[in-house]
DNA sequence: ATAGTATACGGAGGGTGCCTCCACTTAGTC
DNA sequence: GACTAAGTGGAGGCACCCTCCGTATACTAT
C-alpha cells in the first residue's frame, strides 16, 4: 500500500510521473484538500503542540479522518510533511533576503528566521525526534538544505567583507542550532543572545 | 539517590514528615511491588523499545495496572525511574572500578559502561525525551551526576600521569556524549571509536 | 453533453493504550 | 485476634490511531 503523496512535497502534486506511462494527474479536490490539512495541522500544532490528534487536525481541515490518512497514512507522517514545509520556507527566505537585502542585512534576516523557525519547534520536539527515528534521511537532507541555505547568506557576506573570514557557514550553524536546541532557552534569552552572535560574526576591527 | 521510593512520590499527603516519629513505613508489599514492576519495566523496555505499554509491564511484573499506577501515576514516570536508576548503576560503577583496577583501567571500564548505558538508550529516545521536557530538573541532575562520576575516574587517571592533562572530565564527557547521541551510530562503529578516544587519552609520548 | 471510471471522500467502528475507580485483601499495630 | 490504613487488581471510561467501504466526484472518451 503506497502512497505517493505521502513523502512529496507540494511542488510534485500537479506533475504527473514522466515515465512513459501516462498516469492521470492530481484530482483538483485532492489537491486542494492535501494544501488545506497540512495547513490546518500547522495551525493545529502551533495551538496544541505536537501532540495533536488526527481527528483535531481533520476537522480543522474540515476533512474526514478517512482523507487525511489517504494523504498521510501515519500519524508521524505530517509532522514529517509540515517540518518539511518549514524547512522549504527557511530555504526560500535565503533566497528571498539575498536577492532584497545587503549582505549583512541578508545574513541578520535570515539568523532571525533560524531562530524563529527554531522557537515554533520547541513544542515539537518529541515528535520531530520521532520522525527522524523513523526516517533518518530526513534529519540529514534538512541539516544539509539548512546549511546550503546559511551558506548562500553567510558566504555573500563574507564575500562582501561583512563577516568574519575565519569562519564556515558549518560553524555558525553549529553556534546557533545547539543554542536553539536547548531546552532551558527562553525567547528573551534567545534575542539576546542572537544579538552576540550578530555583533560576533562581524570582522575584527 | 539511597531511597528510590521517596524519589517518585515526593509530594505525599502524608503527614509533615517529623524527623523523630515518622509515619508508618512502607509496607513489604508495596515496596516489594515497585521493585518488581521496574525491573519488568527495564525487560520489557529492552525487548519492545520504549513505547511499550503500561499493561505489557503490569502483566511482566505479575501485577495488576492498578499496582503500577499506584506507583508510577503517570506513564512516563516508568521511563523516568528506569532511567534514574541507570544513572544510578554508571555512578556506582564508577566507584566501584576505582576502587578495583588501576587508574587507567577504571577508565576505561566506565568509558566502555558508559557506551552501553547510552546504547541502551537508543530504543528510547523519543521516551527519555519526553521526561525530560516533563521534568527538565532530570536532565540537568543526570548530567551532573554523570560528570561527577567521570570527574572521579578522570581525576584520578590524570593524577596518575596516565591520562592526558590539557583536557578536563567535561571535555571527555562532551566528546563521547555527542558520539553516542548520533542516530546513525552502529555498535561496531561505537567500539572502534572508543578505541580511539581511548588511545587519544593517553598522555602524548 | 453524457456516460463511464478511476480516484477521492467521509465517518462509523475496531483495536489499543492510558488512566481512574472502588470493592476487596493484607501487612503492621495494639 | 481485631482493627485499620495501606495496598491490590482489573473492569471500564475515554481518547486516540487507523481501516474499511459505501458514496460522491473529478477527469476522460465519445
Amino acid at each position: 500500500m503506497t502512497d505517493q503523496l505521502s513523502a512529496t512535497t507540494p511542488s510534485d502534486l500537479d506533475a504527473p510521473v514522466a515515465e512513459g506511462v501516462p498516469a492521470r494527474p492530481i484530482r483538483a479536490d485532492a489537491k486542494r484538500n492535501y494544501e488545506r490539512v497540512l495547513a490546518a495541522a500547522r495551525l493545529v500544532f502551533a495551538k496544541h503542540g505536537g501532540g495533536a490528534s488526527m481527528e483535531a487536525i481533520a476537522k480543522q481541515a474540515g476533512v474526514g479522518v478517512g482523507t487525511l490518512y489517504r494523504h498521510f497514512p501515519k500519524c508521524i507522517d505530517v509532522v514529517e510533511a509540515v517540518y518539511r514545509e518549514d524547512v522549504d520556507e527557511l530555504v526560500r527566505s535565503a533566497e528571498q533576503f539575498v536577492s532584497e537585502l545587503d549582505p549583512w542585512q541578508a545574513l541578520v534576516a535570515w539568523l532571525e528566521a533560524f531562530v524563529r523557525y527554531a522557537s515554533s519547534k520547541r513544542t515539537f520536539l518529541s515528535e520531530l525526534h520521532e520522525a527522524f527515528e523513523k526516517n533518518p534521511e530526513l534529519r540529514v537532507a534538512s541539516r544539509e538544505r539548512i546549511e546550503g541555505a546559511i551558506g548562500v547568506v553567510f558566504d555573500r557576506a563574507q564575500a562582501a567583507g561583512q563577516a568574519r573570514e575565519d569562519l564556515s557557514a558549518a560553524d555558525v550553524m553549529q553556534l546557533l542550532g545547539s543554542m536553539c536546541m536547548s531546552a532551558t532557552l527562553t525567547s528573551e534569552q534567545s534575542a539576546r543572545l542572537l544579538v552576540v552572535i550578530e555583533d560576533g560574526l562581524r570582522p575584527p576591527q
